[in-house]
DNA sequence: ATAATAGATGTAACCGATTACAGGCAAGGA
DNA sequence: TCCTTGCCTGTAATCGGTTACATCTATTAT
């Protein structure tokens, strides 16, 4: 038994007034009768009314809902962040919504059309696999924010922390703990924030005058079978890195795992050091040394940006850097002093 | 500079035809000249038209997108019900959108109201603070499907495993190898599912003829947190029980991690077992055991009942269990045979 | 040759809201 | 008494589509 909603027009019919007056009461214009107020409020009880959005988008062009893409919810990287921008929405009276593209241009495309088509009032991507020209083009003419994972060359606005210093410190901190041989997974060039990471890692290399080997760079991936694979191909190296810095906990974890199962022990026999800071990193064992990220403030600075573009499409694009942190825990073996 | 998107007007001005034939072609409409609909086609390039989706709506009623409500993306638990969901409805021409409502009634309305006013076309809740009888209410309205957690007495399609069953299994499982204390630690009554796992526990405790001790039962919750309350209070104990049994993989986790800083070894000095067979079960240390459900085909199955639903909102309502697996690895001690 | 039929297209109502504009009415001023 | 003013409310256009119905033309049957 589908019974359908009641409209403003029955709404108008029982109050006896004309359906422009139930919207003037709807949005509280001033110009109403304190008693036709009254009537019509108590129609609406009766009928249980409540607007459609679809009408009122239609005119309006204003949803109070806002999207956030995500190539993936299995990374749980995300939901801190994700946890941020739903604070801050929530507080402002938007609502959020989450579509997982899958990485998949024509997925992301879709939720792209819907914001482009007034669904939702903006969009917060944690990642993208748009070319840079159409980004800033989307940017050009909707409410987009980057947060996180940023396109090389878009003009758009972008919170994340500094992914170059991050990895150059991680890296720099392997090297004073007595760390030489450095392995180093990514997700190879799919991320411009793997990318960024990369290039810190070898950057401080050479700052400490330690020679390159490209053999050393695992382009793997950030997800638990990432770290399986990358795991089987260091155990097949004729001498083992001292370390292993990872792009991702996720990987970290499946790594140390399968290194174990070989015999080797994080934290003794060989160093990892993950990224993100993830849930289950301090609860791992050993407890994961890490690049802590501000998941929650970047989240919810990005909805910040994001709701200033909302007001005025025209706030200039900015990039926001937050501090992030080097969580020391028991995956890296420390040189003692003294 | 916010360009405004074509609409089906300046198309039919373009093509020289009406809307009514611009809106014919585009849904595939018969009695459209070939000549014309090249015409009309046309100007849809030239102009990159793209119909709108809210006039659409508006008057089809049908979105073709759907809403799955979860409580919290942290439990990584959703994440492959939600992957079983999502290829499964991208097969049928669906999108998915992901609402949190982190377990807030007021939220849930607010998504249910997208419902209701056909911004999607249905929702898939994975679970829901809503008695029973408004569930079956909005069931008999709209195209609603439970997952993985049900609401006691609701009338609406649930495709789950038997939370009962398996929690019997994995409390025998336990006893068999030789457990008699054995510490439950769940979410109390706040879920379904935990209410059914305990019943199951306590269910087979009996069965096994072992005492009940009320005080083995802690409510704690799922979550990270939930594992460090159950460890303070196991730790203060008098006497250690043989093992811990969480209806949870994220509580165990942390929960083992907490025991090993008090020198409790999980799979040595007492056993633990989860419940999930989340993503990181298998990297953790020691490597969990769990109960296994079939997330992926759960979501699979869900959004199935949940088409069949939109296509047909008279189909009968059912109940779906899927098979679980107890997933043995090594947080739990075995009796040696012989 | 005429009527019946089918095919192609346009007209206009409609979905559920918002809002510019106009009209009605009462109060106040000339 | 008549006109102006302001408050309240209704009419109708509008948002961007879909679709029932009407219209017109061309084809076929009789």
């Amino acid at each position: 038994m589908v019974r359908d909603l009641a409209t403003i027009k029955d709404v108008a019919k029982l109050a006896g007034v004309s359906v422009a007056t139930v919207s003037r009461v709807l949005n509280q214009s001033t110009n109403v009768k304190p008693e036709t107020v009254k009537q019509v409020t108590k129609a609406i009880e009766a009928l249980d009314y409540h607007p459609n959005f679809l009408g009122r988008t239609l005119r309006r062009l204003e949803t109070r809902k806002i999207l956030v893409m995500v190539p993936t919810i299995s990374n749980q990287f995300y939901s801190r962040v994700i946890r941020g921008i739903q604070a801050t929405a929530f507080d402002h009276g938007y609502h959020v919504m989450l579509g997982i593209s899958g990485g998949e241009s024509e997925s992301e495309q879709q939720y792209i059309e819907m914001l482009r088509h007034k669904l939702v009032d903006g969009i917060i991507f944690l990642h993208s696999v748009m070319p840079a020209a159409e980004i800033s083009a989307l940017g050009g003419d909707c409410p987009v924010v980057f947060a996180c994972e940023q396109v090389r060359g878009a003009r758009v606005s972008l919170v994340s922390i500094n992914d170059y210093n991050a990895a150059s410190e991680a890296t720099a901190f392997l090297i004073q703990n007595g760390h030489q041989r450095i392995a180093f997974v990514s997700a190879g060039d799919l991320y411009a924030s793997s990318q960024l990471r990369t290039k810190g890692y070898q950057d401080t290399l050479k700052k400490y005058q330690i020679p390159f080997d490209a053999g050393l760079i695992l382009p793997e991936g950030l997800t638990f079978n990432a770290g399986v694979r990358a795991a089987e191909k260091i155990l097949r190296m004729k001498t083992l890195p001292d370390a292993v810095f990872l792009a991702s906990d996720t990987a970290a974890f499946s790594l140390i795992s399968q290194l174990r199962k070989a015999g080797i022990h994080a934290g003794k026999d060989i160093s990892v050091m993950g990224f993100d800071n993830t849930p289950t990193a301090e609860y791992f064992f050993p407890a994961l040394t890490t690049i802590s990220q501000p998941q929650f403030d970047i989240g919810k600075r990005a909805m910040e940006l994001l709701l200033d573009r909302i007001q005025d499409p025209q706030t200039p694009v900015t990039t926001e850097y937050l501090p992030y942190r080097l969580e020391i825990r028991d995956s890296v073996r420390i040189k003692q002093k003294s």
